[in-house]
DNA sequence: GCTATAGTTAGCCGTATGCCTAACCAATCC
DNA sequence: GGATTGGTTAGGCATACGGCTAACTATAGC
């Protein structure tokens, strides 16, 4: 069941670990190959091949292999949609700071009234 | 070590959770018990307090006790420097096509010239 | 065609995660 | 002060995660 929460969760979960965060920062700068991406990490291939995999499954990361090698590049899309939840989530919460600003000097407003 | 990496795995880690994003996003709506943010949820007490803790440690949640009612609130800040990332990202891959498509330009420009 | 290169698959292992129940404080309420 | 309410701790259990080695496949290069 792909709905929208189910694909936050890969996406945060993929972005929840330091190697996986380095190879999006690393994608930023274009296209790579898997061994290219592997290189600065100090880990046995297989290992790093399998974040690949969660950045794939997360849709964070797209690639197609031609001939033996396989080339990895972002899709800026699944980020966009990540961005957006938290932007949301941080609108709503300002939004209220405001209400209680408004109920806060309307408060004020009728003691002084009184 | 609370470096910043360290910070970042911790909030999307926290993130990558339906129940942990619901609890947010009741927040939002401003701050809550315990026992109100755990109602809506088919899980057993001790389960939802572990999901609350995770969100404190993240940064996301604070919260404080008053006789026997703990009270959460959601910590914005948080939330900023996780939005910072992803748009630092996005940003360096739209740059990137940015550049990609200067260069392009550049190159049709020298092809008309010969 | 043989060898080196680039990735992949299979399978193991320890730790972390996410859920549970049962038992346990500690304030409130009557 | 005894019962109720709101939360917490302890401990158990299954599955997921993140790492490894060894063995394999498939292309490229000579």
């Amino acid at each position: 069941m792909p709905n929208q929460s189910y694909h936050l969760d890969k996406i945060f979960h993929a972005l929840a670990d330091p190697t996986r965060r380095s190879v999006m920062e690393r994608l930023c700068r274009g296209p790579a190959s898997v061994g290219e991406l592997a290189r600065p990490f100090d880990m046995a291939l297989p290992s790093f091949l399998q974040h690949l995999k969660v950045l794939e499954q997360s849709g964070l990361l797209r690639s197609h292999k031609v001939g033996r090698v396989r080339t990895c590049q972002m899709e800026p899309q699944a980020l966009e949609m990540t961005e957006r939840w938290l932007v949301e989530q941080r609108t709503l919460w300002e939004r209220r700071l405001d209400r209680l600003d408004d109920y806060l000097i309307d408060l004020i407003n009728k003691e002084k009234e009184q």
